[in-house]
Parts: C-alpha cells; sequence; structure tokens
DNA sequence: CATGAATGAGTGTTCATTCAT
DNA sequence: AATGAATGAACACTCATTCAT
C-alpha cells in the first residue's frame, strides 16, 4: 500500500467517521427534543461546533434526518430480510421480526424514535417518500405474516388482523421512547416478555381443563 | 330579564362557546401537524381568522395546548376515579381502564395525540408540570393494579410489572394516532379486541383435554 | 357607496399606496447598492420598518425585485406600443422610442438602473424570464426599425445594424446611471441632444456642398 | 547558476504567473456574476482549488478585485498618455482614444465589466478611492478634449459638453458587456464604426447640392 | 371580535476568512 | 501550494406576539 493510497483512505476514513459522529449526536437531539423544536445551533452544541460548521458536513438539516433514517431502514430491512428468507413457521418469524426490531431499537434508538415521532410530518416532502414506502412494505410484511399464521392455526382467528399488525407495530416501536441501551433490561430482555404479552396474554393461565371452572 | 343581562349572559356563553371551537381547531391542527411545527397562522387560517386575533381568546399558543390537554387529563382522571371506586377486581378494574382510555381517546382523540407526542418536550416548562405529575400517577395507578391482579391469580407473575405497565400505557395510547372516530371500529370495539390481546394473547388456544390429541 | 364599501375600498387603496411606497424605497436602494449588495435589512432601514416587517408585504426580496421591474417593463412597453402604432417614418418613430425612454428613465429611474444592472443575473432564474423575452423584443423592435430606416433613406447603410442597436440602447439605458429627475437637464432635453448625437453626431458640420472640398 | 537561485526564480516567477492566472479566473467569474454575487468558492471552483486556497495568493475577495482593476486602470492610463502626449487635433485625440479604449476592452474585458459594473459600490471604500480618481480625471480629459474640438471647430458648439462626455463614456464603456474577443467584429472594427456614429450621426447624408431637390 | 401592520427574537443557511496539517 | 475543518458574522426569512383601529 503506497502512503498516498493510505493517505487518501486515511482521510476518506476520517470524514465518514466524522459525520457518523455529527450524526449520532444529531439523532440524539433530534430525538430528543423533536426534530422541529430541534434548533441547528442546539445539534452543534452539543457537537462542541458552531451552527455553521455543521454545513460543511451537511447540506442542510432535512439531509441529517434524511441520513439518520435512511441508515437506519436500510439496516433494519436488511435484518428483517434474513429472518423473511428463513422460511420459518409465521410464529417463529414472528420472534424473529420481533427480535430484531429490539436489536433496531437497541443500535438505533435515536433513529427508531425519530421515525416514530416525525415521520408523518417528514413523509409529506418529496425527499421522504421512502418513509412511506417503508410503511407500506412493514404493513404488508406483518398482514401475510398474521395471515399466514392463522392458516398455520398458530394465531387466533377471531381478531381484526388491520388491529393486530397496529398493536404489534406501536408496541414495539414505542418502546423506543423509553429504552435505554445498558439499562436493567436488554434488548432481547425486552423481546421475549414482549413475544410472551403478545403470544401468551397476561392473564394467569386458566386451571388446567381437568379442574373445570365452578362459576 | 333584562336587554343588558341577556347580553351579558349571551356574550359569555358565546365567549366560551367561541374558545372551545377555536381549541377544538388548534388540537385537530397541533395533533396533525405536531405542536412545534404548528405556527400560531396555521390555526387561525384553519379558524378562519387572522394570526392575531387568536390573541384576543387566548394568551399564547402555550396557553392553548395548556387548555387542550388539561381539558383532556381532567375528564380521563374522572373517568378512571370512578372506575376505581367501584373497588372491583383487578381484572375488572383493567377492563375498565382500558374502556375508558378508548373512550377518552374517542372524545379527545387530537388532546391525546399531542399528549402522547409532545408531552415528554412540554414537560420541560413550569407550565406543564401536571404532565409530569400525571405521568406519576398514571404509573403508580398501573402498578399497584398489577400488582393487585398478580395477587389475586388473576396475572401473571413471571413478567416485569414494569415492563407490562408500559406495554399498555404505550399501546393504548399510541392507537390516538390511527383512530378514526366513526371508523369501522368503534372505541369499544377496539377496547374489547385489545383486552383479548392483553389477556390472553394472540396465541391460538391449545386443544382442550376434551378433544383429545390422536397420537 | 355604503360605508362598508368605502371602508373595503380605502384599505384596499391604502394597502396599495404602502406597497408602492415600499417598492420605490426599494427600487431606490437596489439601484444605488446593487440588488445583490443590498440586504433586507438596508431596505427596511430605508423604510423604517424593521427587517421582518417587509414580509407582511412581500413574498420575498426575489418578489420586490420582480414587481419592480416588471411595473416599469410593462409600461415601458406600453409607451412603445403607442409610438409604433402611430405608423410614422423611421425617422420619426426612432424620436418617439428614444424620447419615451427617457421618460422612462425620468419615471423609473432606479428600475432602469436595476435593469440594465442585474438583469442578465436575474434572468438566470425562471420567474425572470420575462427580462429575457423583453431583452429579444426590444432587439427586434430596433432592427426592424433601423431595417426600415435604410429602406427609406433616412438611415446610414453602411454600418452594422446589430452594433447600431447596441450602440442606441446601451446609451439611452445606461443614461439612467447619472440622470437626475429635476436635475439641470430634463428627460426631454436629454433626448433631445441624444437624438442629435444619434443622428448627425458631434463633428461639427461640414462646409455646405456649395463650397466643395478640396482634397 | 546554482540550482538553490534556479529554485528561488523559478518559484518567484512561478509563483507571479499562478496569481496571474488566479486573478483572470478571478475577473472572468466576477465579470459575469458580478462582484457581490460571487463566492470566494466560486473562483475558487473555477480555478481547479479550494475557497481556502485562495488565500494563500491573496488576502481576500477585496484585494483580488483590487488587483485586478488597478492592473487594468494602469494600463489603460499609460495607453491613453501616450495618445495624448502625442500634441494631435481634438478629432485625432479622440479618435485615438477611442481606439486605444477598445483595446483595452479586448485585453481586459472582465476588468472593464468588471470596472463598470461595480465601481460606484467598490468606490465607497478607502481602499477603492483610485475609481474615483481616475474617474475624475477621466472627465477632465474629455471634457478638455472636447472644449478643444469645439474651439478648433472640429465638433459642434450646440451640444452639452457634459452630455457629450457622458454619452461618449457610458457608449464606449458599456461595450464590454456584450463585447467577445474573437467575435465577428474586432475591437478596431468596432472603434472604427463607433467612432463614425460619434461624429457623423447614423443619419443618411442629405443629398449633395449637385443632386438638387425637385421641389 | 377581528383586522392589519408592525415587532424582535430566532431559524436555517451562506460565506469570507483562518489555520493546522 | 493546497487541503479540510472550522469560525463567526451576516443573511433572507419566519413566527409568536402586540396594538391601534
Amino acid at each position: 500500500m503506497s502512503p498516498r493510497r493510505r493517505d487518501a483512505e486515511g482521510t476518506a476514513a476520517a470524514r465518514a467517521e466524522r459525520r457518523a459522529e455529527l450524526l449520532a449526536t444529531a439523532a440524539e437531539v433530534f430525538a430528543s427534543q423533536g426534530y422541529s423544536a430541534t434548533t441547528v445551533r442546539k445539534v452543534a452544541d452539543a457537537a462542541g461546533i458552531l451552527g455553521g460548521s455543521l454545513y460543511y458536513h451537511f447540506d442542510s438539516k432535512e439531509a441529517m434526518a434524511d441520513e439518520i433514517l435512511s441508515t437506519f431502514l436500510d439496516e433494519m430491512w436488511a435484518a428483517y430480510e434474513r429472518v423473511l428468507a428463513a422460511g420459518l413457521s409465521a410464529r417463529d418469524t414472528l420472534e424473529g421480526i420481533v427480535a430484531e426490531s429490539f436489536r433496531s431499537i437497541d443500535r438505533h434508538r435515536p433513529a427508531v424514535v425519530i421515525y416514530q415521532n416525525e415521520s408523518k410530518h417528514l413523509a409529506t416532502s418529496e425527499r421522504f417518500q421512502y418513509l412511506n414506502e417503508s410503511r407500506r412494505r412493514f404493513q404488508e410484511m406483518w398482514l401475510s405474516l398474521l395471515e399466514q399464521g392463522v392458516r398455520e392455526g398458530a394465531f387466533r382467528a377471531d381478531l381484526d388482523p388491520g388491529l393486530v399488525y397496529r398493536f404489534i407495530r406501536d408496541t414495539v416501536w414505542v418502546a423506543a421512547n423509553w429504552y435505554q441501551p445498558g439499562g436493567r433490561l436488554s434488548a432481547d430482555d425486552i423481546a421475549k416478555q414482549y413475544l410472551a404479552m403478545f403470544l401468551e396474554g397476561i392473564q394467569a393461565s386458566p386451571p388446567t381443563s381437568q379442574e373445570p371452572r365452578t362459576s
């Protein structure tokens, strides 16, 4: 490797690293204060630079949100695809998807919060159309998964599929608002307990059928 | 009744009515566009008046949000108190609380959306301390209800109470984001299905022992 | 005329008048400092209001330039059309056009300066395409007028028409840079002398033909 | 010649050459986009370097404009002085000055455009006082030349000298805005035709007395 | 009750300039 | 010589708010 080549790589890598740092900071601030309520100066303050300096790295505030969200979504969908490609049962697929979702929250918590809170607003702009597309794809995935589960006899047939879809979707993603990486419960712990609630409910198991209820 | 007196009454009543109208409009816009992203002018446009004219009715944009949220919370807590005062079993209380929550969503959808999306941000200001207090009260209520349920043998004991609390809280409130009063599913329908999911899960019941498996 | 109607007219008229006042101020500043070098605040200062207040009246700095230029061009072309419609000889038409041009300078001096100095720059934006169109129309008018003059034997045939066109165009418009309404020379005075120079040159008349040159 | 010495010479010469290159580029961009509307980055882009790198060669954006204009003016005045020093007739001097002006435009077109469009604005700063001085000197030169011409019977006496001065000055310099070196008309062609217009006008000569009018 | 014009602080963004490398 | 990251002041523009009418 020639010195020149190493230099070029070095600066390109350093640049990418700085971008990533700044994006992480921006994501944190957007998530905690809300995208609209966050000024570019607040982001810059959190990064220890001046407002205008951010524009050396990014074209606009919108561009930062764009990069934060699309990076997160790309990674999330890649993980989902791996699960879906395995051709498991509906139940196992559901477990896999939920587990991956919590892993996404673990790795991209601020991005998930932004996605959750701002995507309705952002999606009105041309640039963020992929948010709408992601939402559609998400819905299709869940509805067909739930349908498959009912067909396989794994899931109850007496529930409205649209409702169940929203129930799971919301519950999983909204958890990003309180989840703390490195906290008492790991992402996998939460996934496990959430799955238990989704699948079996919070009700104590009824006495076995051998002991019929005396009403 | 003297004309003067009638006028005064008429004016006072009309004034209150106008306030309510304007607040409803403001709540709608705040909910759909986000509080920070909503300008006073947008609210005024939606109400068919000019921006400055809102200040005849309200002291500030913040005052509008305040009145929207506190009205909603007051009514919600009154309903919760009625349920809690009945001294029912944990299971029945849970049903009652969830049902009342969906009734709140039905009656105050925009307020609930604002509460959901903006309260973290708003609660940093002195004026909105009651949001923090409401959150605390909410948490206490749920934790003691869940504990009671476990004691009564109604709820599973193997789940983290804090997690279950957040699970239910989030799932219920986030529904305000998609619920449409007068839509296909009524608030009570949704409450019923959500309760079914909370309590029994989405998994199909295993075959009962009366229908023995043919091995 | 009902009071209501008079009120409506009154406020509409007052509004239009205020706009015109502010536009005149803006034109003055744009003309004297250059459009790009003029900040919105400078315009506002000159108008005795704050920077932001201009946006109650105009959408943008560009919108002000637009209104200034299009108002001027509309009036100028209307005047030109009146001259052209009279069907005069080329010489008389030229006199009329030049006279109208100096009247335009008299009435819209700042607008003419802006047109002269900034139109190349502004015309790159979609909004100002009419500047290009006006330039084309202007060129066509002059070229056909000069051609007509040559045909009629009124103008010399040994000059490059494109050159003569630019010569006259530039000389007339650039005068806006130093012309002062109410100064020593009136717009009509200047028009008369400019016409003398265009037509007959600055050279002293040669001795009459009765005294043929002895070379 | 020691290597050290050759290096030093090479460096100094190369440095001067690079400056000249960069100044030519800057002049081009300033002329085509306007000084205020031109960012340092645009100049650097046109030169194929980064914005900050220009500051190795020049102290500031203003310094570039300064060097461009003063170089042009120095050369122009040197040429004018040569013409004036020849002690010719007013008519021949005028021809010489106009011809030199078009040669200046040919050699320094961008500088002339900048001078034409920006000098009023730049001349407000201390650094550019020489622009005002040049203007004064220019005016004196022309006024005395015109006066001489009238005295000599070469120029008409019925025209306002100030007006004629401005007429010629503007017409000559403004031509820099459309002149293209290497175009259809050379600088000398244009000078010749402009002189014809200045001196004799664009009007066809009246029929000579040998061809008497038939009344 | 509402309007219309204004305020003034603040927003996202630009840009001339600096400087360590 | 040139880069790349940063500065800091300024810019066009927005917006919650005020107030005379």
